[in-house]
DNA sequence: AGTATACTTAACAATTCATTAACATAGAGG
DNA sequence: CCTCTATGTTAATGAATTGTTAAGTATACT
């Protein structure tokens, strides 16, 4: 999985040096260049991560985290600070603030991306479980299960997968190109090999559910 | 609850210092001037958190730490590092042989405590209820102690973890790479080791319990 | 040091899964 | 109603994954 970083610093020497970084890293990253501009961001972002500098005009970061932590949707979201070495003051309001962590200046790559994976690493607890319940078929990705009529019913990988694919947007019409991009990634496969699993996974709950869109794709539907 | 510390330092001066600043604080501090006296010192009395000098004589902090990695016990302990200003290497080489956080000197008392504080709150998140009961097994991580079917059954180290980590989460698929994360940390070991494990707790469970996913992973289920 | 216990690995067996080929069927459009 | 193309079905193959055993190493304990 990639996270998303959204960066706030009001220099944009920092935030091109730290984007160029961090995607590098394979994280996705936003930046933002105060305090106000960043929590309108992060909201439609909806970064894993905020990298706010403490020093910027205005609203400063320490001011920043605290109103973060004040919106319900943001609380959770990881905060990371950058100080200058002298700021020792800084470091403690930081922490009191909601901070997770934070790193001086200056900033050495390496050491920041250290410190990142170990926060995100940290919280990955938080990662969300996948459930469906969709007509008389419900579906745990975290489990791997699938119940039908509430009962269990045992679907190999691929079926999973692909049921599961399927089902992320019911009635909604995939592709076969959608579905091999989904599943099978870049793997080339025979013509006939989603026929087949679309037909194991028909077999297992009765036929009902997958529907055809002939030339067009599959679907699950109710 | 009071929070233990083990401080290790080859300067006098400093473990004084900081035991002070520490036991204000309701911390209970043990001392130790080297490496090898401190991983002696920690296997008796278990603290929650090792603060290490990344400067020391013969075995320095980042050997030690990387020892004490080492040490099953004491694996999981929090690991915080003392450095000089400049040793940018120690930082990135310290996250390398797992610490947890560093401190760089002249330290100031109320920032390391603020950092201590941060850390073991961190850690108190992922803290793992130690007693389960799920179906007839019962699991007690403090007495490393398995019941099945009340009768007390014998696992080794390993499969402790193992059984323990899947119990963590009843359903859940856990995938080898999880496995070998968790348990393993970063040793490198064979294809087949785990499925030894897993063998070797069905053998002691009546085969009741750990569910293969083939191709994703290995769950317990009731 | 010597013994017991735990851990890992190699070698092989067993199982399950994914893919394909070959053929069957369905349905749209002429 | 015929043809063409897309999809359905079946069974076979072999690839991938996991299970099992026994023996070799490592580690801990006395």
């Amino acid at each position: 999985m990639n996270y998303k970083i959204l960066l706030v610093d009001d220099e944009n020497d920092i935030l091109e040096f730290l984007s160029y970084n961090l995607e590098k890293e394979g994280f996705i990253v936003s930046t933002a260049i105060n305090g106000k501009l960043a929590i309108q961001l992060a909201k439609k972002f909806k970064p894993d991560l905020i990298i706010l500098d403490v020093m910027m005009p205005e609203m400063d970061g320490i001011n920043t985290c605290t109103e973060i932590r004040k919106i319900p949707e943001l609380e959770n979201i990881l905060i990371l600070f950058l100080t200058a070495r002298s700021e020792e003051y800084s470091e403690l309001a930081g922490f009191d603030a909601g901070a997770d962590d934070y790193v001086t200046k200056p900033i050495k790559p390496k050491l920041l991306i250290s410190r990142i994976n170990a926060l995100l690493k940290r919280n990955k607890i938080s990662e969300k479980v996948n459930n469906m319940l969709i007509g008389d078929i419900q579906i745990d990705k975290e489990k791997h299960l699938v119940l039908y009529k509430n009962e269990e019913i045992h679907l190999a990988r691929k079926e999973f997968n692909l049921l599961y694919f399927l089902m992320s947007v019911p009635g909604k019409v995939f592709t076969r190109e959608d579905i091999i991009t989904e599943i099978w990634k870049d793997t080339f496969v025979g013509d006939r090999t989603i026929d087949v699993h679309i037909r194991k996974i028909r077999e297992k709950t009765n036929n009902h559910h997958i529907k055809t869109v002939k030339g067009v794709g599959y679907k699950f539907d109710i």
